[in-house]
DNA sequence: TTGTTCTCTATTGTATACAATCCGGCATTA
DNA sequence: TAATGCCGGATTGTATACAATAGAGAACAA
């Protein structure tokens, strides 16, 4: 097994169904990649991990497919979702456009305390320089915050979504050499526009933003130029 | 039952599994306003409606809460979503991003022959004056075929998800007097920015005519002025 | 009458039994 | 030897049995 042989206790007198104790389970365990992209998964495997039956299991799959990280094709299961070049193209694409509509609302909504969080996370940056693991988390948090702001609970559930799929990649951008000063930078000039209520700016800061990262990304696992 | 009582026949020998049968019936159900907002659906009632076990009605009720038109409260079941004054403008926010994202991405991206359709039903929109039934539909495949002119998977699905929670709202915003011509003008604006390859005209037409469309259905829903 | 508690039923959550399908290996045959 | 067709196990699709919970209404006390 590519995960943990141990079986897994699942919550006992907890609030929450056996079928959202499998999804988040799996769903953590797509992201960490300990189920890779491609990687068939076999329901009776997910039972004997976490000490379920199927049924909960099934579920997790329904609405892990309707997410878009896994398939399912009738009698043969669930695969892990590969991207292709293509594929990663248009991920970064719809990203462009959720990030720059969020940035953009978030210049129209953000609070006081959210342009304070954007700011004190740019600074925890600085502080970070040097330490890729650390990097890529306060990243994720600035991301969070804007899409936070932007107050817009569909922009909210889909830019989890393609965070999501964005997972299946391999490793992050900040393995680029100057990749992280330049995202820095970049945060900088889409923070700068939404404490100012810039939203036009901060969209065609934040669609700058995606587009480089989208070139980082490209050249990283295609080796384009 | 709001539904037709007779049990209707499940597929035999199709490719298609019972799951999936169950999802596009409900989902056409919710769309066509025969589950109407707020109603509870009952496991045992779909399973009877469509002769089929709880297994593949469950399912489908956990894709349909995955595309945000179901909300499954733990131990009470399913209950088709009401949207509020705040939740409208939200969609209408994210569609005005999306729908402009796909016409300036149309404009880039679409064949010829995707072009033509486009004026082609405009053609047709013209020819249907005061049937709002007729107009409705080719309105759908108006913005269908940008959609598609788009060629982008995720950015279609997002909209096709859209799509399906605007469909919770009464009635059509043909309804307002003025809107249907007022439409096709935007329509026609639409179009010939694609037409003539100008992204940025397409993406600024699909915005502003999204943004009379909130307009119309704000006044439609809440009396808004 | 009104409020409270208890019980019972309707309904959903979970497990499991059974059916359908796919896939690999093996034997048969040209 | 290579191609083909058949069989059996592995795996998923579906149905159903059983457990857990919520909610409505009866019974009772004040």
């Amino acid at each position: 097994m590519t995960t943990d042989t141990l079986k897994q206790a699942a919550p006992k007198n907890s609030g929450i169904s056996l079928g959202e104790f499998v999804l988040e389970r799996l769903r953590g365990a797509i992201r960490d990649r300990r189920y890779q992209p491609g990687q068939r998964i076999r329901e009776a495997e997910v039972t004997q991990w976490l000490g379920v039956s199927r049924t909960p299991v099934r579920e997790a799959f329904r609405r892990l497919q309707a997410d878009g990280l896994l398939v399912l094709t009738p009698w043969r299961g669930a695969q892990v979702v590969e991207l292709g070049r293509q594929q990663v193209v248009e991920l970064y694409t719809m990203r462009r456009a959720l990030e720059g509509t969020a940035a953009g609302l978030a210049a129209e909504h953000a609070s006081a305390a959210e342009v304070d969080l954007l700011f004190g996370l740019i600074e925890q940056d600085q502080a970070a320089q040097g330490e890729p693991g650390r990097l890529a988390e306060i990243n994720r948090r600035f991301h969070e915050a804007i899409h936070g702001a932007a107050h817009n609970r569909y922009l909210l559930e889909a830019l989890n979504a393609l965070d999501d799929s964005l997972a299946l990649l391999k490793s992050t951008t900040y393995e680029v050499p100057g990749r992280a000063e330049a995202a820095r930078q970049e945060h900088i000039v889409i923070a700068e526009a939404i404490r100012r209520r810039d939203a036009g700016g901060a969209e065609q800061a934040a669609r700058a933003h995606i587009s480089t990262a989208e070139e980082a990304r490209l050249k990283l696992l295609f080796g384009d130029n």
